[in-house]
DNA sequence: TAGTTATATAGCAATTTTGCTAATTGTCAA
DNA sequence: TTGACAATTAGCAAAATTGCTATATAACTA
């Protein structure tokens, strides 16, 4: 299992947190990547760049928290790196946020 | 409801979120106060300070965010401040978190 | 009133975070 | 091989975070 430091300062911020939102529903905003299937293959890291007017290397850097907080998977293909979420490390996050602080939800 | 920004920022720190374990709790660590009922009224800002072996203006500090965040209330009782958790709050954010992310826990 | 205790606020320093540009690496196409 | 594009790495500056001490405020006690 992942750093749980890693996790809570991977989602400390705001850009983070959209692109795991963005990277749940794919086609939404990145239907026009061209190079890869959004859905099936993932984002590339340009493209989530473009989406916050931010430049790339910064884009990159969030990417390298998110990976190292286990949340989203990147593959390298050709030119491209590929983002996409990691289901089982949000899921298993998001419970062990629950159990840890004994949140009782609704 | 609160800000989401200061939520998320409120659990990016090992402190604070122990300090919110420590809430849930009160008799485990804090039995030993005796100006109030820890679980009814709270734990005042200093017991929580030497626990942590910070200065008091850092843990207040830290309580503060918390309670910006909602996370916790304090109340005033003569010289002390009793912090305890805000249930609600904290259910509402766990719940945010996993809808805003979309998370399918198990 | 003077001293003690609990808290909050102000101000400072060290560290971390977050953005950028520049330079490097990797891949591909002429 | 050269040029392009995508990504990463390095290095810098601005801002935010986190700790401290000193000081102020509030409440109590002798």
């Amino acid at each position: 299992m992942s750093n749980r430091e890693d996790q809570v300062k991977a989602l400390a911020n705001e850009t983070r947190i959209e692109v795991l939102r963005l990277l749940d529903r794919p086609m939404e905003h990145f239907a026009h990547q061209e190079s890869a299937d959004p859905v099936e293959t993932g984002v590339c890291v340009q493209m989530l760049a473009e989406h916050f007017g931010i430049s790339q290397p910064t884009m990159s850097r969030h990417i390298e928290l998110l990976k190292r907080a286990g949340f989203i998977r990147a593959q390298r293909k050709q030119k491209w790196t590929y983002c996409s979420r990691d289901e089982t490390a949000l899921a298993d996050y998001a419970n062990w946020l629950k159990s840890s602080l004994n949140i009782r939800t609704a």
